[in-house]
DNA sequence: CTCATTTCGACAGGTAACTTGTCCATAGCC
DNA sequence: GGCTATGGACAAGTTACCTGTCGAAATGAG
């Protein structure tokens, strides 16, 4: 007789770690179109949260910021001219070599990424009053050692 | 003077907690395509687990997939579709609605299955490994008490 | 029983966030 | 000076979703 495949209730297909990250990360995650949204900011998208990551005041060609992100300087290319387009950053010639352009933020996106930063806080206080600052730590500490014990070994 | 855009090593930039999340979760789960390649299903992409997370043996609408999947039911169509087309899963008139064809899994389909469950424990070991017994079934509880918190409240 | 509403699935089309491939101009190195 | 590497643009394809619309069948209210 072939494999029963289980209900899915089944104790058997209880979440697993990896179903268990996904959730815990997107169920928080979800929350900062709202948070944007809630101060004005209806075409900014959590993907292009990755450029402000990875900028600096001093300018940053796309491919250092495609670099930076482990991603492809084409998505990069199109996040960073989405963001143009929409006032939140602006490319400016590299004086120092003529092929770069470097990418800059504007003060709508010093103010769009102040804004996802003050949510930071209240997230962390969120989870600490649920868990306790110790575990809190714990955790933190936990999550950076599953991320380097997994992360790309080559 | 407008506020300094921090550089990107700057400690005001450490990794956040919902960036520790989605890196934790990402470094594990970019690991899934390599597993099911080694057991020679090229043609499984980590957005089908979804089928099998929520189908049964007895069959299964797409819209009831397509709802506690918490998807629409064209999306969940569309991986349906395609499981189909790939020999995982087939389709049958239900016998008690002339509207609703089930869902049910090949054999193929339970393999695949089987292959994607026997990797979990896997994992699970080898983060038990990092952190001990402990600390991995704390990690399991806070996780979940963070799902939970922070899960669609309305 | 009939009619209005809901539900199941199909079809068409659109979008976000990526990818690969190609190309050109400029830089850097021997 | 020539080879190779790098920064960026353009074109096209893919995955994993979405909305909108439709017909057929089921369901519930009168």
């Amino acid at each position: 007789m072939s494999t029963q495949f289980p209900a899915p209730d089944a104790p058997e297909r209880r979440r697993n770690l990896v179903v268990q990250l996904r959730e815990a990360y997107s169920a928080i995650n979800d929350l900062v179109p709202e948070h944007l949204v809630a101060h004005g900011f209806t075409d900014f998208r959590p993907a292009h949260s990755k450029v402000f990551e990875y900028l600096d005041d001093t300018g940053t060609t796309v491919n250092t910021l495609a670099r930076r992100a482990s991603m492809t300087k084409q998505a990069m290319a199109q996040l960073v001219a989405h963001l143009e387009d929409h006032g939140y950053v602006t490319r400016q010639p590299d004086p120092d070599d003529r092929r770069a352009k470097l990418v800059l933020p504007t003060d709508r996106g010093r103010r769009v990424f102040e804004v996802a930063q003050s949510w930071v806080p209240q997230v962390h206080a969120r989870v600490q009053g649920l868990l306790g600052s110790d575990r809190f730590e714990e955790l933190r500490r936990d999550l950076e050692a599953i991320r380097r014990e997994f992360a790309d070994q080559h």
